[in-house]
DNA sequence: TGACTCATGTAAGGCGTTACATGATTTT
DNA sequence: AAAATCATGTAACGCCTTACATGAGTCA
């Protein structure tokens, strides 16, 4: 019931292979964590919640302290229904963007550290995408790979846009010093 | 003190215009709208603790109803001050790549469907922004205008990733129908 | 008069992070 | 033996939306 979103990814991970809670939070940031993020805070209620429902079982792992969660069938048909759901995004909110709105406050100056600073990000996202695609091409897998692949291109894309923006933009503004 | 990001928005639209908080709401949807947002149960409070603390004064409007806020220059400080601070923006999360990175779960159709809807919400977008731009280039201000429209500019080629983005992941995944 | 928009505010509740507490295992 | 990492969980708190309650002014 409560809380579709975590449950979505907790499960979507787990569809892929079974883990511990903690690998769950490493995974999402290591391979999702371009487009999405999970604190223990959250995955942990959320796997008590999943297993309370049939959706995980839990097994202990290789040390004392322990569980590996394994997603069941009727974890795997949760999962379908929760991805037809539609998608209930929050609004938007970008820091950058609303500081360079009111960026006459700040001056030429101050705007134009932002943009190097967003552009360094972006530059940093690429890197990453280029290192998660051969993490990619390397894993077993590969009846994924094809819609990870969409995603990793959706994000370079958008990186290589924020470098155009701010490419155009210093000029921008370096013709007011 | 609290809440600084509802308070830079609202300090920075005050900054512009003095309005009534309704009026404010109303602005930051239609103008900020495609990089910020905040509702009624932020905005009052906000503008009550910013009146406790000096930053804006607040008179009758013209209606028995309606409170008219107006920043200080103690206001205009504070706003300054809180567009210096460094960008805390919250995780990234976005439903479309959620879900299209579990898409073997859902099937090449409804990831079909997904991209179709994200490729409407972008042009969508960029009628938006089209309109932006006129209202912008109509407005008496125009020392905020350049501002405005580097904001405009990254929405506008974001949009056109995605379009582009889009095109592409369709024919990827047509190929597997 | 009724419907719609303008206008102000509060309350409840969900979402999500951070910090804390605790301990096992591995590495140096 | 110490430090780092792996591992699980909880508690407190802040952020933010939604829904509700209320009423003024405008327009048909």
């Amino acid at each position: 019931m409560a809380n579709p979103q975590t449950e979505t990814a907790v499960l979507g991970a787990l569809s892929v292979e079974p883990m511990t809670g903690y690998a769950l939070r490493q995974t999402i940031l290591e391979v999702l964590g371009h487009f999405w993020s999970e604190s223990f805070g959250q995955i942990y209620p959320t796997l008590t919640r999943l297993r309370e429902n049939g959706y995980v079982v839990t097994t202990a792992g290789g040390r004392a302290d322990s569980n590996i969660h394994t997603i069941t069938t009727a974890g795997t048909r949760r999962l379908q229904a929760l991805l037809r759901e539609s998608i209930a995004d929050r609004p938007p909110r970008s820091g950058l963007l609303l500081r360079l709105f009111f960026g006459r406050q700040l001056g030429p100056q101050h705007c134009l550290a932002l943009i190097d600073e967003a552009e360094a990000t972006a530059r940093a996202q690429l890197a990453r995408y280029a290192q998660l695609r051969e993490v990619i091409a390397k894993a077993e897998t590969s009846s994924d790979d094809m819609y990870w692949l969409l995603t990793v291109d959706h994000g370079e894309r958008q990186a290589r846009a924020v470098l155009d923006w701010a490419a155009v933009s210093r000029g921008t503004l370096q013709g007011l010093l």
